[in-house]
DNA sequence: ACGCCCTTGTTGACATGTCACCAAAAGAGC
DNA sequence: GCTCTTTTGGTGACATGTCAACAAGGGCGT
Protein backbone atom coordinates (compact mmCIF):
# COMPACT_ATOMS: atom_id res chain seq x y z
CA UNK A 1 0.00 0.00 0.00
CA UNK A 2 1.23 3.64 -0.53
CA UNK A 3 2.13 6.11 1.69
CA UNK A 4 1.63 9.03 0.08
CA UNK A 5 -0.75 11.55 1.90
CA UNK A 6 -3.63 12.89 0.37
CA UNK A 7 -1.95 16.11 -1.62
CA UNK A 8 1.44 15.10 -1.80
CA UNK A 9 2.61 14.99 -5.49
CA UNK A 10 2.11 11.14 -7.04
CA UNK A 11 5.68 11.21 -8.16
CA UNK A 12 8.43 11.58 -5.77
CA UNK A 13 10.83 14.47 -7.11
CA UNK A 14 13.64 13.17 -8.42
CA UNK A 15 16.41 15.51 -6.48
CA UNK A 16 19.67 16.02 -7.97
CA UNK A 17 22.42 12.99 -6.82
CA UNK A 18 25.83 14.73 -5.07
CA UNK A 19 27.39 15.02 -7.87
CA UNK A 20 24.78 16.62 -9.86
CA UNK A 21 24.42 18.83 -7.45
CA UNK A 22 27.71 20.10 -6.80
CA UNK A 23 27.92 21.09 -10.91
CA UNK A 24 24.84 22.86 -10.49
CA UNK A 25 25.54 25.13 -7.49
CA UNK A 26 29.21 25.38 -9.14
CA UNK A 27 27.68 26.61 -12.05
CA UNK A 28 25.23 28.77 -10.42
CA UNK A 29 27.75 30.31 -8.51
CA UNK A 30 30.19 30.42 -11.52
CA UNK A 31 27.76 32.70 -13.09
CA UNK A 32 26.92 34.73 -10.47
CA UNK A 33 31.11 35.99 -9.62
CA UNK A 34 31.97 35.72 -13.27
CA UNK A 35 29.49 37.98 -13.45
CA UNK A 36 30.18 40.94 -10.97
CA UNK A 37 34.18 40.96 -11.80
CA UNK A 38 33.56 41.14 -15.39
CA UNK A 39 30.86 43.98 -15.19
CA UNK A 40 33.42 45.69 -12.97
CA UNK A 41 36.54 45.07 -15.26
CA UNK A 42 34.10 46.30 -18.33
CA UNK A 43 32.72 49.52 -16.23
CA UNK A 44 36.23 50.07 -14.94
CA UNK A 45 38.26 50.01 -18.49
CA UNK A 46 36.07 51.35 -20.46
CA UNK A 47 33.05 52.61 -18.48
CA UNK A 48 30.69 50.27 -20.94
CA UNK A 49 27.90 48.04 -19.04
CA UNK A 50 27.02 44.62 -20.28
CA UNK A 51 24.51 46.21 -21.90
CA UNK A 52 26.27 48.57 -23.51
CA UNK A 53 29.02 46.27 -24.51
CA UNK A 54 26.22 43.32 -26.17
CA UNK A 55 24.71 46.14 -28.32
CA UNK A 56 27.69 47.96 -30.10
CA UNK A 57 29.29 44.40 -30.20
CA UNK A 58 26.27 43.13 -31.96
CA UNK A 59 26.05 46.21 -34.16
CA UNK A 60 29.65 46.20 -35.00
CA UNK A 61 30.00 42.57 -36.44
CA UNK A 62 27.44 43.43 -38.95
CA UNK A 63 28.77 44.51 -42.81
CA UNK A 64 27.16 48.25 -42.47
CA UNK A 65 26.78 48.51 -38.77
CA UNK A 66 23.05 48.76 -38.32
CA UNK A 67 20.08 46.61 -37.79
CA UNK A 68 16.70 46.85 -37.70
CA UNK A 69 15.71 46.78 -34.13
CA UNK A 70 13.35 43.85 -33.93
CA UNK A 71 16.42 42.08 -35.57
CA UNK A 72 18.63 43.05 -32.80
CA UNK A 73 16.20 42.10 -30.32
CA UNK A 74 16.16 38.88 -31.17
CA UNK A 75 19.66 37.91 -31.73
CA UNK A 76 20.04 39.58 -28.38
CA UNK A 77 17.11 37.30 -26.43
CA UNK A 78 15.85 41.00 -25.55
CA UNK A 79 12.25 42.36 -25.37
CA UNK A 80 11.56 45.22 -28.04
CA UNK A 81 10.39 46.93 -25.42
CA UNK A 82 13.68 46.46 -23.15
CA UNK A 83 16.16 47.46 -26.27
CA UNK A 84 14.16 50.57 -26.99
CA UNK A 85 14.57 52.10 -23.79
CA UNK A 86 18.63 51.17 -23.79
CA UNK A 87 18.58 52.15 -27.10
CA UNK A 88 17.31 56.18 -26.07
CA UNK A 89 19.88 55.89 -23.31
CA UNK A 90 22.65 55.05 -25.15
CA UNK A 91 21.60 57.24 -28.15
CA UNK A 92 21.29 60.07 -26.03
CA UNK A 93 25.12 58.90 -24.99
CA UNK A 94 26.33 59.37 -28.40
CA UNK A 95 26.69 55.69 -29.21
CA UNK A 96 24.13 54.82 -31.75
CA UNK A 97 21.79 56.93 -33.84
CA UNK A 98 18.47 55.66 -35.16
CA UNK A 99 17.50 56.07 -38.91
CA UNK A 100 14.33 55.44 -40.97
CA UNK A 101 13.85 52.24 -42.88
CA UNK A 102 13.03 52.96 -46.38
CA UNK A 103 10.58 50.44 -47.51
CA UNK A 104 8.93 50.09 -44.34
CA UNK A 105 7.24 53.22 -42.58
CA UNK A 106 7.15 52.20 -39.28
CA UNK A 107 10.75 50.40 -39.35
CA UNK A 108 13.43 51.71 -36.68
CA UNK A 109 17.45 51.21 -38.05
CA UNK A 110 19.96 51.13 -35.50
CA UNK A 111 22.96 52.50 -36.54
CA UNK A 112 26.40 52.84 -34.79
CA UNK A 113 28.22 56.04 -34.87
CA UNK A 114 31.38 56.58 -35.11
CA UNK A 115 31.85 57.21 -31.15
CA UNK A 116 30.30 53.74 -30.50
CA UNK A 117 32.33 52.08 -32.76
CA UNK A 118 35.98 53.86 -31.00
CA UNK A 119 34.09 52.74 -27.90
CA UNK A 120 34.09 49.31 -28.83
CA UNK A 121 36.77 48.72 -30.46
CA UNK A 122 38.65 50.53 -27.67
CA UNK A 123 36.74 48.34 -24.89
CA UNK A 124 37.31 45.32 -26.91
CA UNK A 125 40.98 44.06 -26.35
CA UNK A 126 40.43 44.66 -22.09
CA UNK A 127 37.23 42.67 -22.26
CA UNK A 128 38.98 39.61 -23.82
CA UNK A 129 41.61 39.91 -21.65
CA UNK A 130 39.06 39.87 -18.61
CA UNK A 131 37.39 37.08 -20.40
CA UNK A 132 40.46 35.54 -20.48
CA UNK A 133 42.02 35.62 -16.98
CA UNK A 134 38.58 35.18 -15.01
CA UNK A 135 37.57 31.93 -16.97
CA UNK A 136 39.44 30.99 -20.59
CA UNK A 137 42.89 30.52 -19.11
CA UNK A 138 41.85 28.58 -16.08
CA UNK A 139 40.38 26.00 -18.74
CA UNK A 140 42.21 22.72 -20.03
CA UNK A 141 41.59 22.04 -23.77
CA UNK A 142 39.51 19.35 -22.44
CA UNK A 143 37.26 21.57 -21.05
CA UNK A 144 36.40 24.36 -23.46
CA UNK A 145 35.84 21.33 -25.76
CA UNK A 146 33.49 20.17 -23.13
CA UNK A 147 32.12 23.23 -22.61
CA UNK A 148 31.42 23.56 -25.93
CA UNK A 149 29.53 20.70 -26.32
CA UNK A 150 27.17 20.77 -23.99
CA UNK A 151 26.31 24.58 -23.93
CA UNK A 152 25.39 24.47 -27.60
CA UNK A 153 23.57 20.81 -26.70
CA UNK A 154 21.66 22.82 -23.88
CA UNK A 155 21.17 25.73 -26.74
CA UNK A 156 19.75 23.49 -29.12
CA UNK A 157 17.41 22.03 -26.64
CA UNK A 158 16.26 25.33 -24.91
CA UNK A 159 15.47 26.37 -29.14
CA UNK A 160 13.30 23.54 -29.57
CA UNK A 161 11.53 24.04 -26.42
CA UNK A 162 10.48 27.36 -28.15
CA UNK B 1 61.32 48.75 -36.24
CA UNK B 2 57.76 48.50 -34.95
CA UNK B 3 54.54 49.41 -37.06
CA UNK B 4 52.86 49.96 -33.64
CA UNK B 5 51.09 53.38 -34.71
CA UNK B 6 51.08 56.00 -31.83
CA UNK B 7 48.35 55.70 -29.10
CA UNK B 8 48.04 52.02 -30.01
CA UNK B 9 48.18 49.49 -27.04
CA UNK B 10 51.95 48.04 -26.61
CA UNK B 11 50.88 44.13 -26.92
CA UNK B 12 48.38 42.97 -29.41
CA UNK B 13 46.04 41.80 -27.66
CA UNK B 14 45.59 37.88 -27.51
CA UNK B 15 41.96 37.42 -29.30
CA UNK B 16 40.21 33.73 -28.47
CA UNK B 17 41.00 31.39 -30.73
CA UNK B 18 38.13 29.58 -32.67
CA UNK B 19 37.31 26.91 -29.80
CA UNK B 20 37.71 29.55 -27.42
CA UNK B 21 35.45 31.68 -28.93
CA UNK B 22 32.86 29.25 -29.91
CA UNK B 23 33.06 27.93 -25.86
CA UNK B 24 32.43 31.45 -24.58
CA UNK B 25 29.66 32.25 -27.27
CA UNK B 26 27.82 29.15 -26.33
CA UNK B 27 28.20 29.80 -22.61
CA UNK B 28 27.10 33.45 -22.68
CA UNK B 29 24.03 32.48 -25.06
CA UNK B 30 22.79 29.20 -22.88
CA UNK B 31 23.23 31.51 -19.74
CA UNK B 32 20.60 33.49 -20.76
CA UNK B 33 18.59 30.72 -22.71
CA UNK B 34 18.64 28.99 -19.55
CA UNK B 35 17.27 31.45 -17.22
CA UNK B 36 14.96 32.78 -19.50
CA UNK B 37 12.92 29.28 -19.37
CA UNK B 38 13.68 28.69 -15.71
CA UNK B 39 12.35 32.64 -14.51
CA UNK B 40 9.59 31.13 -16.64
CA UNK B 41 9.14 28.16 -15.20
CA UNK B 42 9.78 29.38 -11.58
CA UNK B 43 6.71 31.82 -12.19
CA UNK B 44 4.43 29.49 -13.25
CA UNK B 45 4.87 26.87 -11.38
CA UNK B 46 5.29 28.87 -8.15
CA UNK B 47 4.71 32.20 -8.98
CA UNK B 48 7.95 33.04 -7.74
CA UNK B 49 10.81 35.27 -8.97
CA UNK B 50 14.36 33.86 -9.25
CA UNK B 51 15.07 35.90 -6.31
CA UNK B 52 12.40 35.05 -3.83
CA UNK B 53 13.74 31.38 -4.66
CA UNK B 54 16.93 32.08 -3.69
CA UNK B 55 16.29 33.67 -0.70
CA UNK B 56 13.53 31.14 0.17
CA UNK B 57 16.33 28.69 -0.77
CA UNK B 58 18.70 29.66 1.61
CA UNK B 59 16.95 30.76 4.67
CA UNK B 60 15.42 27.20 4.72
CA UNK B 61 18.76 25.71 4.27
CA UNK B 62 19.92 26.67 7.81
CA UNK B 63 18.97 24.85 10.68
CA UNK B 64 16.90 27.27 12.35
CA UNK B 65 15.47 28.83 9.57
CA UNK B 66 17.15 32.20 10.17
CA UNK B 67 19.67 33.93 8.99
CA UNK B 68 21.44 38.02 10.13
CA UNK B 69 20.86 40.23 6.93
CA UNK B 70 24.32 40.69 5.97
CA UNK B 71 25.03 37.11 6.34
CA UNK B 72 22.27 36.35 3.71
CA UNK B 73 23.97 38.76 1.53
CA UNK B 74 26.99 37.94 1.50
CA UNK B 75 25.93 34.15 1.00
CA UNK B 76 24.31 35.22 -2.02
CA UNK B 77 26.33 37.85 -3.32
CA UNK B 78 23.94 40.81 -2.68
CA UNK B 79 24.03 43.97 -1.92
CA UNK B 80 22.67 44.62 1.92
CA UNK B 81 20.37 47.61 0.07
CA UNK B 82 19.31 45.13 -2.59
CA UNK B 83 18.54 42.43 0.08
CA UNK B 84 16.93 44.77 2.32
CA UNK B 85 14.66 46.44 -0.27
CA UNK B 86 13.51 43.08 -1.79
CA UNK B 87 13.02 41.16 2.05
CA UNK B 88 10.53 43.98 2.18
CA UNK B 89 8.91 43.26 -0.38
CA UNK B 90 8.95 39.41 0.74
CA UNK B 91 7.86 40.26 3.94
CA UNK B 92 4.62 42.38 2.71
CA UNK B 93 3.69 39.02 0.79
CA UNK B 94 4.16 36.58 4.14
CA UNK B 95 7.14 34.97 3.21
CA UNK B 96 9.66 35.96 5.59
CA UNK B 97 9.43 38.20 8.87
CA UNK B 98 12.46 40.18 10.44
CA UNK B 99 13.43 39.90 14.19
CA UNK B 100 15.52 41.45 16.51
CA UNK B 101 18.61 40.31 17.29
CA UNK B 102 19.78 39.85 20.55
CA UNK B 103 23.19 40.86 21.53
CA UNK B 104 23.31 43.03 18.91
CA UNK B 105 20.77 45.89 18.80
CA UNK B 106 21.36 46.92 15.02
CA UNK B 107 20.71 43.33 14.09
CA UNK B 108 17.96 42.23 12.24
CA UNK B 109 17.58 38.64 11.61
CA UNK B 110 15.48 37.32 8.70
CA UNK B 111 12.87 34.03 9.60
CA UNK B 112 11.92 32.22 7.18
CA UNK B 113 7.89 32.45 7.68
CA UNK B 114 5.21 28.80 7.77
CA UNK B 115 3.81 30.72 4.65
CA UNK B 116 7.79 31.18 3.10
CA UNK B 117 8.51 26.79 4.26
CA UNK B 118 5.23 25.83 2.31
CA UNK B 119 6.27 27.98 -0.57
CA UNK B 120 9.46 26.67 -0.88
CA UNK B 121 8.66 22.90 -0.50
CA UNK B 122 5.55 23.09 -2.86
CA UNK B 123 8.44 25.18 -5.63
CA UNK B 124 11.55 23.16 -4.83
CA UNK B 125 10.06 19.92 -7.10
CA UNK B 126 9.05 21.85 -9.87
CA UNK B 127 12.27 23.58 -10.13
CA UNK B 128 14.09 20.86 -10.18
CA UNK B 129 12.25 19.23 -12.66
CA UNK B 130 12.63 22.42 -14.59
CA UNK B 131 16.98 22.23 -14.01
CA UNK B 132 17.32 18.39 -14.95
CA UNK B 133 14.97 19.08 -18.45
CA UNK B 134 16.94 22.08 -19.44
CA UNK B 135 20.23 20.80 -18.54
CA UNK B 136 21.09 18.20 -16.13
CA UNK B 137 19.14 15.43 -18.01
CA UNK B 138 21.01 16.67 -20.96
CA UNK B 139 24.46 16.02 -19.61
CA UNK B 140 26.82 12.99 -19.84
CA UNK B 141 28.22 11.83 -16.74
CA UNK B 142 31.55 12.96 -17.84
CA UNK B 143 30.13 16.47 -18.58
CA UNK B 144 28.71 17.01 -15.27
CA UNK B 145 32.50 16.15 -13.76
CA UNK B 146 33.93 18.39 -16.10
CA UNK B 147 31.40 21.35 -15.24
CA UNK B 148 31.56 20.63 -11.84
CA UNK B 149 35.85 20.90 -11.98
CA UNK B 150 36.16 24.29 -14.49
CA UNK B 151 33.08 25.65 -12.29
CA UNK B 152 34.73 25.25 -8.77
CA UNK B 153 38.23 26.06 -10.35
CA UNK B 154 37.21 29.60 -11.90
CA UNK B 155 34.80 29.87 -8.73
CA UNK B 156 37.84 29.44 -6.74
CA UNK B 157 40.31 31.84 -8.32
CA UNK B 158 37.69 35.05 -8.52
CA UNK B 159 36.87 34.24 -4.51
CA UNK B 160 41.04 34.63 -4.33
CA UNK B 161 41.07 38.04 -6.58
CA UNK B 162 38.53 39.47 -3.87
C1' DA C 1 -9.95 49.86 -53.14
C1' DC C 2 -11.43 47.95 -48.89
C1' DG C 3 -11.53 45.49 -44.48
C1' DC C 4 -9.09 42.69 -41.58
C1' DC C 5 -5.31 41.03 -38.94
C1' DC C 6 -0.44 41.07 -37.95
C1' DT C 7 3.99 43.47 -37.07
C1' DT C 8 6.70 47.36 -35.53
C1' DG C 9 8.45 50.39 -32.30
C1' DT C 10 7.25 53.48 -28.58
C1' DT C 11 5.40 54.89 -24.34
C1' DG C 12 4.00 55.18 -19.32
C1' DA C 13 3.25 52.86 -15.12
C1' DC C 14 5.23 50.06 -12.27
C1' DA C 15 8.81 46.47 -10.37
C1' DT C 16 13.37 45.85 -9.37
C1' DG C 17 18.46 47.00 -8.73
C1' DT C 18 22.24 50.48 -7.67
C1' DC C 19 24.36 54.05 -5.35
C1' DA C 20 25.41 57.43 -1.87
C1' DC C 21 24.28 58.61 2.47
C1' DC C 22 22.62 58.20 7.23
C1' DA C 23 21.61 57.00 12.28
C1' DA C 24 22.45 53.81 15.63
C1' DA C 25 25.17 50.63 17.77
C1' DA C 26 29.34 47.77 18.28
C1' DG C 27 34.17 47.35 18.81
C1' DA C 28 39.10 49.00 19.46
C1' DG C 29 42.48 51.56 21.84
C1' DC C 30 43.52 54.06 25.66
C1' DG D 1 34.55 55.41 31.00
C1' DC D 2 35.52 57.77 26.72
C1' DT D 3 36.81 58.79 21.88
C1' DC D 4 37.35 57.13 17.36
C1' DT D 5 36.46 54.00 13.78
C1' DT D 6 33.82 50.30 11.78
C1' DT D 7 29.72 47.69 11.03
C1' DT D 8 24.85 47.26 10.39
C1' DG D 9 20.65 47.88 8.22
C1' DG D 10 17.77 51.13 6.15
C1' DT D 11 16.34 54.97 3.05
C1' DG D 12 15.50 57.98 -1.04
C1' DA D 13 16.88 59.22 -5.53
C1' DC D 14 17.81 57.46 -9.52
C1' DA D 15 18.94 53.73 -13.30
C1' DT D 16 17.24 49.88 -15.43
C1' DG D 17 13.83 46.06 -16.74
C1' DT D 18 8.93 44.39 -17.36
C1' DC D 19 4.39 44.60 -18.84
C1' DA D 20 0.26 46.11 -21.15
C1' DA D 21 -1.48 49.23 -24.21
C1' DC D 22 -1.15 51.91 -28.22
C1' DA D 23 -0.71 54.29 -32.99
C1' DA D 24 0.79 53.57 -37.37
C1' DG D 25 1.90 50.90 -41.10
C1' DG D 26 2.29 46.42 -43.77
C1' DG D 27 0.25 42.41 -45.99
C1' DC D 28 -3.43 39.59 -47.45
C1' DG D 29 -7.89 38.14 -49.41
C1' DT D 30 -11.52 39.59 -51.97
Amino acid sequence: MSTRAYGEPVTEPRWLDEKQARAWRGYRRMRALLDLQITRDLAADSGLSDADYDVLSNLSETSPHRLRLTELATTMLWSKSRLSHHLTRMQQRGLVDREECAGDARGSIIVLTEAGLRAIEEAAPHHVASVRRHMIDLLTDDEIAALDALTHRVVTHLNETT
